[in-house]
DNA sequence: TAAAAATACTCCATAGGTATTTTAT
DNA sequence: ATAAAATACCTATGGAGTATTTTTA
């Protein structure tokens, strides 16, 4: 089993045509020249050089081996740096999903921060609902997801990143447009604009009105049910009715006039999203470098300031 | 530095997507195939399989990794191919060169026979003087060389490999054809036609003639002097004058009747022709195999059969 | 005679093994 | 409970050194 050393060795001495320098150039002393190039000679069965007098002159065996061993060289060499700018984790391809809030209102803008500064990296984002990007990432087809709500399953690992909280929102002319304390009879007669029964908007809000008491969206006068939030936020602003929409998905329409909010009194709209990953499998170092770019937190700062404050 | 043999544990695990299959399969024990794979990591800085659960599975990095791993075999195996062919002495390539009556009348029918059942080597034949060839075979230009004389180096081999006899040959119509004792005194007046000073024919031809006695070619009625012994052959069949010539060079015109010979009485017409090598450069192993296959001489066996016999 | 490679040897790192423990299904 | 990998430990090969001899220009 012939190794590196002896190409390396090879080489110097066909460069030098002289074991004693070939020594010097790589640091070593003229006998191990020898004996790797006597190694080297025996597993290929026959002579590379002849020794005979001052010079050592490469047989035609060993002008025939020399293009060989460059080629080796420079594959071992390639190979080195492509591992080594997986290292880093500024470089190389990392595929991420996003259920749908996140996917298309937070990750886009995270990865764009995080590219910024590492130009040589691809990110690829998928979208698909939370159990789709959960699954994904249980069998490998992604290395990071970011979802709205926990699954339990002992490979997985999920860790809170984000806070994301739901707006009741409405059209800006509406009556309880901007009112700081609404009471629940208060929405009670309203019409409502929801999503669909099981996405993860749809839960965390349910899950909020139980809190106050409210038979989830049973409870409330639903006039109509969206597939996406896009869909519910073209509806809010065509009039069709209220909506608990997250406060990131509404951000730019609440900053023009084009929606407007109100506070429900006593009613927690707070939902954390999540990171998940494999718990088994090792991630790459781009992936882990983005997992920690996304936990500090630094790059998306709350939405809304705690008005509070 | 990183050798073969971790390239193929690496190959061996990533195929059977284990460590103790992949012992098996190159016949070492699992705890060797994991240290192999712990220093390949190390050697590269980063984590190539996830060892989990049942499955040793790839890392990102090990995906990267593997086709590096699959060129750096192939091109082992390759350069290891390369070399065998060198070792067989069946193959590769092959410069001999030859003086004229070697290289002319000589060298084509060796190399004929000796390609018989060697098809993948390519010989080359170079003709020249021959000093021309001995500085050539010198220099390393030429592995082998056949000439009729030896030149004093010790840096050159000369062996004796092949007998040769020089013929005096005539038209088949003239006076002395076919005589077996023709006297020095009967062809003193013939006309001659002799090969060029310093020729090896010539100088052959000049020491017999001393032998018996006259002055070499000074000696003799010389009506023309060639470049060839091609043309000193076409000049005596067209009835210039007799020659000596190479038995080699004229065994097919005598053999058709073109061509006709005598014998001189105490003439010692025998010379040698001789391979000459390197003696400080190792010669291939198709050089060497081609040298022993002239030295066994049974390729060419003597032209006349000593008639004597 | 001087320069280069080969040889002889010593030392230690490590490849390879066996036996055992840890881990995960 | 079982199968797989990691760990611990031992041995022997061989890589690397120093000192010396041999070879050749």
């Amino acid at each position: 089993m012939f190794d590196l050393r002896q190409i390396q060795v090879f080489l110097a001495v066909w460069k030098t045509r002289s074991f004693t320098k070939a020594a010097k150039e790589i640091h070593l002393t003229q006998p191990t020249v020898s004996g790797h190039i006597k190694a080297l000679e025996d597993a290929l069965g026959i002579q590379l050089f002849d020794r005979s007098g001052r010079k050592a002159v490469p047989t035609k065996a060993g002008e025939a081996f020399y293009p060989h061993a460059r080629q080796i060289m420079r594959l071992f060499d390639k190979a080195r740096r492509t591992m080594d700018t997986f290292c880093g984790g500024d470089s190389g391809e990392l595929e991420v999903g996003g259920s749908n809030i996140p996917g298309q209102y937070i990750l886009p803008l995270l990865i764009g921060r995080f590219k910024e500064g590492r130009p040589n990296c691809r990110i690829v984002l998928r979208i698909d609902d939370t159990s789709g990007i959960v699954s994904q990432v249980e069998h490998g087809e992604l290395e990071l997801g970011m979802v709205g709500g926990v699954v339990k399953r002992n490979t997985l690992h999920f860790e809170p990143c984000l806070e994301d909280r739901l707006l009741l929102v409405m059209p800006p002319g509406h009556r309880l447009a901007g009112k700081v304390d609404v009471s629940v009879e208060e929405i009670l007669e309203e019409p409502f604009v929801a999503r669909e029964v099981g996405s993860g908007s749809r839960m965390a809000a349910e899950r909020a009105l139980r809190d106050i008491g409210i038979e989830g969206f049973q409870g409330l006068n639903v006039v109509a049910e969206m597939g996406s939030t896009e869909a519910v936020r073209q509806a809010v602003k065509a009039g069709v009715g209220l909506a608990f929409i997250s406060e990131r998905a509404v951000k730019e329409d609440m900053e023009h006039g084009l929606l407007a909010s109100a506070t429900l009194e006593e009613m927690t709209l707070e939902r954390s999203f999540y990171l998940v990953w494999h718990a088994k499998r090792s991630l790459s170092p781009l992936a882990e470098a983005f997992r920690d770019f996304v936990m500090e937190g630094e790059a998306v700062p709350p939405c809304n300031p705690p008005s509070g404050e």
